[in-house]
DNA sequence: GCGGGACTTGACATCGTGTCAATCTAACTC
DNA sequence: GAGTTAGATTGACACGATGTCAAGTCCCGC
């Protein structure tokens, strides 16, 4: 059933895969490595896709085809005021998790190629829709903090949850996930969450 | 006076400080440009730095002679209490605006070149002593959260001031440096300081 | 058995770094 | 003034990576 064609195409994804996953940094990783774990000839990956880049990207989609950010975004939706922001930065705390190798690969790509940023973009647009429906739910619930507009908040909001903050707490000074997700919530609950009104 | 080995270098490091501050990627910048630029052969490069990334670091170097970190951390050591806290976030946010694009090279440098890695640490082992002393200062006034260590106030609070954290609310963003600094300011108050105790 | 698509092999162009050897030049020394 | 020498230049080359090309091999379906 299945081609011969796509078989080889997804060896070389799943090889790609297995390089970006296993800590080594993106640039590292060359045409050669891949077509060796894939056991494929290096030209055979030119067959596939167009250049290293577009392996690449290929690879990040066929990863989170599974763990998918709008999935992420979901599993926030259900809750209301405070809590939604609760909801949304531990969920996004833990996507981060499992995706972080390929999300790096992706930023360092994005200087040199075009198709690489607007992956990178995108991958954004939808996360801070994230932040923003959070802030959202804040407003409704009247307990944004009054000193910061929606679209502010959500310029924070963003900024604290960015794979760059995850990245220097989680990699650089070593904090365990719950921590990170303990205090990035926090954090954000102490600037943009306001005490309730009393009745 | 001056040698004509001496001038060389200097003409060369002038050179690589102008490319590099001239919003060019770090990578992007090659041996050749900078020989150029400099009015010298690209081999004269070699006569002086070892390879790249040794003429990347000396770059660095010759830049914050005189904006140095140190300078900028002394400039807040007056104040004490939370006002230290926001004159070391005001002096920093303005310091990183000057260092940038330096810091990039640094930054972009880390993975291959161990010296670079080192040349790294050093600043933001530097940094994270502003933040401890600006830390220090809220548990001397009594006005840390209580609920945080101080090491913990350290580590968040530098994650908030990185780099990376900048280039996120300042490039990607859009934030002109004065939001930046009052945002961030706001930010570290709300999570870090605890209402003065009542005499 | 034959045609054609998928893959391999090996060669090659290109680009950037880093090395080397030969040459040039200007300044310093005797 | 001649010789030495450090600092530069020129041009060539090795290396490693990407990407291209052409020819050949293998296997599958008709």
């Amino acid at each position: 059933m299945s081609s011969p064609a796509l078989d080889t195409r997804s060896r070389i994804l799943d090889a790609a895969c297995r390089a970006l996953g296993s800590g080594e940094a993106a640039p590292e990783i060359r045409m050669a490595d891949i077509a060796k774990a894939a056991g494929v000839s290096r030209q055979a990956l030119y067959l596939h896709f167009k250049n290293r880049a577009d392996l690449l990207i290929a690879t990040v989609r066929h990863v989170d085809i599974a763990a998918d950010t709008d999935a992420v975004l979901a599993e926030s939706r259900g809750a209301t005021g405070p809590r939604r922001l609760s909801a949304w930065i531990a969920a996004w705390g833990g996507y981060i998790e499992t995706v972080y190798p390929y999300a790096k690969a992706l930023m360092a790509m994005y200087d040199d190629d075009p198709d690489a940023a607007a992956a990178w973009d995108d991958r954004m647009h939808a996360m801070r829709e994230g932040c923003a429906a959070a802030v959202e739910a804040l407003v409704r619930a009247d307990r944004l903090t009054p000193d910061l507009t929606p679209d502010l908040a959500t310029d924070l909001l963003f900024a604290l949850l960015s794979i760059r903050m995850w990245e220097v707490l989680t990699k650089e000074q070593g904090w365990p996930i719950e921590r990170y997700i303990a205090e990035m919530t926090k954090l954000a609950h102490a600037r943009l969450v306001v005490a309730a009104a009393p009745v």
